[in-house]
DNA sequence: AGCATTTTGTACCGTTCAGTACAAATCAGA
DNA sequence: TCTGATTTGTACTGAACGGTACAAAATGCT
């Protein structure tokens, strides 16, 4: 647990809070994609201008990536208290509820940031759009590792393919992604999320 | 059935096939999406310079709207297809299946169109971004509507509901195409299916 | 007070963007 | 071989893009 007092310093003080600056970048990148969001949206949610930016995160792919940690450690947490519920049942259950939460929650983004801030881009753009695949894919690395488990701790039945219950509920999961971000209601999507737990065996 | 066969017209005779250039330009909105597109990508693989593009297409948002409708109706005339087969898990087997071969294809983009091309983007394109909303959109209704005939009929079982139903399919399929656009193999995607279909009510 | 250090605001950089002006080229019809 | 109509290639436009130079302002340290 690190303290965030931010220590004297000597030169001039920053006048911005980064952490509360980071939050603001996170939100335009959320709605309008990294490559539908120019430096000026960005400084302009962010209240500072462009020198400061680039002083306090690099460039605007570092301000990305920078914003895509700050998504996972801050809006991705459920996932881990999914993955440690006791049944894999509760674990997909949780799993899904937690998405449908996030992805509708009032004064955030409709949608999941890891879907929608890149799920294709231009050519100068590839690196930020291959990072938010490798970081999907861990996710559903993660849920298929709890399911094997699941699966030796005879909680999943034994003829049950771990994989691609992991698959399936990842391909739920980012459907659930595509429909919050095209308006869904968290009403609707939890509907979806009861119907997709018919399909679990046993 | 309207003949294409380019009637006589008067001044110089167009130099390249305005279908097969439009078919190209289809790729590269698929595979880099409206924004990511630019019009020197748009112009090279299509193999014409940019006053023949506007002559014939108009501005990039033209462009791109008549690749809307060339996409389709020329690659989801599967869909009608499975609209039309006899019980409703006929159809949603036929549509699930359908999907995948449409997104794994040799030969085409990965992942689906109407959702990569716009799911998010910058002020500059919410009018593209909206259009491929309401086409998803209308898919689904198409689906629960095809669904309300089957319960009428007797073909699905009177206390499922249509909608939740139609918007679970729905869901998964654009769940499809996020993966189908991250790398998934048909052979993965097509057991996401089988699983999806177990979910199916009766 | 004076110096070193850092941030801030303005004003700018070169590049790329979507879109176009214009003249040469190619056709049909007279 | 003209004329009118259309397409083609080159070369360009203004605007927006990501990124930065620079001087003024604000701090800690001596």
């Amino acid at each position: 647990m690190t303290k965030k007092v931010s220590i004297p310093a000597k030169g001039r003080p920053r006048e911005f809070d980064r952490e509360q600056a980071l939050g603001q970048a996170l939100k335009v990148f959320w709605s309008k994609g990294y490559e539908g969001a120019s430096l000026t949206d960005l400084t302009a949610a962010m209240g500072i201008n462009r020198p400061s930016l680039y002083a306090a995160f690099g460039d605007k792919e570092s301000l990305f990536r920078a914003a895509v940690d700050r998504y996972e450690a801050e809006r991705l947490s459920f996932i881990q208290r999914a993955l440690d519920q006791p049944t894999a049942l509760a674990v997909v259950e949780s799993m899904l509820q937690g998405v449908v939460r996030l992805q509708t929650r009032p004064g955030t983004p409709a949608g999941c940031f890891m879907v929608q801030a890149a799920l294709v881009t231009g050519d100068g753009a590839k690196g930020v759009c291959e990072e938010l695949r490798s970081r999907r894919s861990a996710g559903e690395v993660a849920l298929r590792k709890r399911l094997q488990r699941a699966k030796k701790e005879g909680d999943l039945s034994s003829d049950a393919n771990p994989a691609d219950l992991a698959r399936y509920v990842s391909t739920v999961i980012r459907g659930l992604a595509v429909q919050a971000a095209s308006g869904a209601t968290s009403a609707e999507l939890r509907r979806v999320v009861q119907l997709t737990l018919r399909a679990w065996p046993g």
